[in-house]
Order: C-alpha cells, then structure tokens, then sequence
DNA sequence: CGCCTTTGACCCGCGC
DNA sequence: GCGCGGGTCAAAGGCG
C-alpha cells in the first residue's frame, strides 16, 4: 500500500515535471473520443454473492452471471498493469479520457456497529478478504456471503447478551477486542472502483444517497478529498471524491464496496424519477426478465457505482457516455455477463444508456475483445 | 426535526 | 519509536 502510495507520489512529482498536456489535451470543449478503463493487475476476484434468494437465475446467464459490475471490469481486465487511477492517468498522458475506470485492492475500514449488524443479513455482499482473489468461476457465486465482520460481531453479540451477569465484563472485552477486529477489518479487501469525470462539481449525482463524513487535504494536491458513505442504513459503500491536482477539471471518484439496495426513489436530486417498475427490473432480477438484459441472470446482484449522471450544472459538459463510437462492447459485455446494470436515475440518463449505451464509453472495445478471447 | 456538511481529533499502517 | 499520510469518527451547526 505506501509502496505503491510511494509509486504514485513518485508519478505525480513525475508529472509535475514533466508537464504531461493531460489536460490540456482534453479539457474544455475537447470531447474526448474515447475513455479509458483500467484495473489494478492484483485486482480482487470477489465472486459477487447470489443475494438472498439469489440461487434463481439460471436462464442464460452466462458465466459471469454473478458478477458485479466491477467485478466484470476487474475480470475483464486483469492484465492491466495500473493500480491507480493516477497510475493510469499519469502513465498514459496521451489518453484522451472523459471517464476512467480504475479497480484496485484496498483494505477495508472498519464498518461501523450499525453496518456490522445490518451486514449480517444475507445480502451483505463478501466483501471480506476471505474471498479475494477466489477465482471467478460460475459458481463462485455460492461462495458463502459471511464475512469474518459479522462473525465477529455475532461473537460480541453472543458475548453480551447471552450471559447478562457478565455483561459489564463482556463489554469491557468487547471494547478490547474493538481494536484487534479493527486493525484486522482494515487489512481486508474491497473491491475499489474509480473514475474519472471532467466536471465542475466534485460530488457527482450518481442516483444513490451519500452522506459525507469527511475531508482531508490531499498530499501533493491543493484540492481536498472528501469522503462519502451510502447513506443506505445495509449499504457500506463509500466513496471518495477529489479532483485531479494534475488537471482540476476532472474529479477523480472513488468507490468502495458495492451497493447492496435499489437506487432509493426519494433521494435528493432528480433521483425521484426512477421509476419504481424499472428499478424492480433492474434489480429483482429474472423475476422482471431483468428489464433489458435478455437474459436471466441471477435473482439479485451488485448494484455496481456508476457513472455519475449529469446535473444541471453540468451540462455544459457532455457526458461521457455519450460518446457512441465504441458503443456496443461494454452494454455487449454487460449482456454477456448476465449483468444487468442499475437503472438510470433520470429519463437523460435513461435514454442515454438504452440508446447510446452509456457504459459502452468505459470499456474499450479492444478490452473485451482482448478478456474474451482469454475467456 | 431529520438529514446533511463541516471540521478537528483520533486511529492505523507504513517507512525510516 | 517517531513522523507522516490516509482514513474515520463524532460533535456541532446549517438547511429545508
């Protein structure tokens, strides 16, 4: 981890010195012909659970019927050789990117108590280090979804409830063994999800609710990075936003996790207009046909992060997914996989995905084509 | 009143 | 052991 912190600070003073016309390649009315995606090379295979009842999806699901979205990404592209979004960023200057999808390993924070109960239940994705690098196999999926969190947790619930006169004491050892569980929970791998988007405001409207729970100055950077959780009381997504001191018209976002519940209807933003049968379709699985996933992949999956949509204040902007040149190979991917992605927050966004495919723009062609032949 | 942001303090891992 | 930097917590305050 400081090692390859190390390796990007190296790139970034690297950068600085070289003045690398990232930016100025791409910025501005410049649309980028083409976005870039990439995956760290000691990517995490995390078979994405079958939520409950998650066994149905049989149908033509494909191999990858399990994945998550950035599972998919991660397994799509496993040869790449960048950890970071800077890594890839700095590493190919000449890219001309509006969006750059990154996955690498990260360690998981210690999730709140709340989250610790509520990942108990069965949909709590396996976002322990028990499953990294499992391979991705079509039966991955049944891998099983605990997490040594909420077996731990079970441990200290077991510890304080059962045996009430040791209560006191068992809390004291519950408050010992806090740090050791933390320290361990912070090893753990999490799928790490990240792009890059040229806008104005740095906390993208990507449909889900975030809460903001902190801020700190960004070494080698004069913008801050703030850090954000799924507001979803099941959901311990997180997300981390900075923009880019290399190129401060692009917001580097960060996700963390996947996200385990619909888009909610009544966030703020625009993300009322979800339409309650098409997210059912999107997120029920074979029961809806999985709205324009022919195929029926399974009951439930990973709500991956997506792109952010576009608002008002972004307009300006045009979204990166609107690029259709290499349109058919990521949504094709997304078919193939049985992944069927979120719905659209917004009828824009809706008729941007369906018709122009949005997520095509993250995927280059060549990428699939590359994964699928290993494949 | 509920939800959210802000922000300083704190924790943790890592390198030296 | 110490310092640094990333990440998180939680109290306080703002806003609709």
């Amino acid at each position: 981890m400081m090692k390859s912190m190390d390796e990007k600070k190296g790139l970034l003073e690297n950068i600085k010195a070289e003045e690398i016309p990232m930016s100025n390649s791409t910025f501005s009315d410049q649309i980028p012909t083409s976005a870039t995606f990439a995956a760290a090379p000691n990517f995490i295979d995390i078979p994405i659970p079958s939520f409950e009842g998650g066994g149905g999806g049989g149908g033509g699901g494909g191999s990858w019927e399990s994945f998550g979205f950035t599972d998919m990404l991660t397994n799509f592209l496993p040869d790449n050789p960048f950890t970071s979004v800077y890594d890839f960023v700095f590493q190919n200057p000449q890219t001309n990117f509006q969006s750059l999808l990154v996955r690498q390993p990260t360690p998981t924070p210690p999730p709140r108590a709340t989250n610790n109960n509520d990942n108990n239940n069965n949909n709590a994705p396996p976002e322990s280090s028990e499953v990294v690098n499992t391979p991705a196999t079509p039966n991955s999926s049944s891998i099983s979804t605990s997490s040594s969190e909420a077996q731990n947790d079970d441990q200290q619930n077991n510890k304080t409830t059962v045996d009430g006169e040791q209560e006191d004491q068992d809390q004291e050892k519950t408050k010992k063994q806090l740090k050791p569980i933390k320290k361990n929970q912070k090893r753990k791998k999490e799928p790490r999800f990240a792009f890059v988007t040229k806008s104005e405001v740095d906390h993208l409207d990507d449909g889900y609710r975030w809460r903001k729970y902190g801020q700190k100055a960004v070494k080698n950077s004069p913008f801050p990075r703030s850090y954000y959780r799924c507001t979803s009381p099941s959901c311990g997504v997180k997300k981390r936003v900075e923009r880019s001191s290399t190129d401060p018209t692009t917001v580097v976002t960060t996700y963390e996790g996947t996200h385990i519940h619909p888009i909610p209807l009544t966030s703020r933003g625009s993300l009322g207009f979800v339409p309650e049968t098409t997210a059912s379709s999107f997120f029920s699985g074979p029961s809806g046909g999985g709205g324009g996933c022919g195929n029926s992949g399974p009951s439930s999956f990973f709500l991956p992060p997506m792109p952010p949509r576009y608002q008002q204040q972004q307009h300006q902007q045009l979204p990166f997914f609107q690029e259709p040149s290499s349109a058919s190979s990521f949504v094709h991917m997304i078919q193939e996989s049985g992944y069927c992605p979120p719905p659209p927050s917004s009828s824009l966004s809706s008729a941007l995905f369906m018709d122009n495919g949005l997520l095509e723009d993250i995927v280059p062609s060549q990428m699939l084509i590359k994964e699928l032949k290993k494949e």
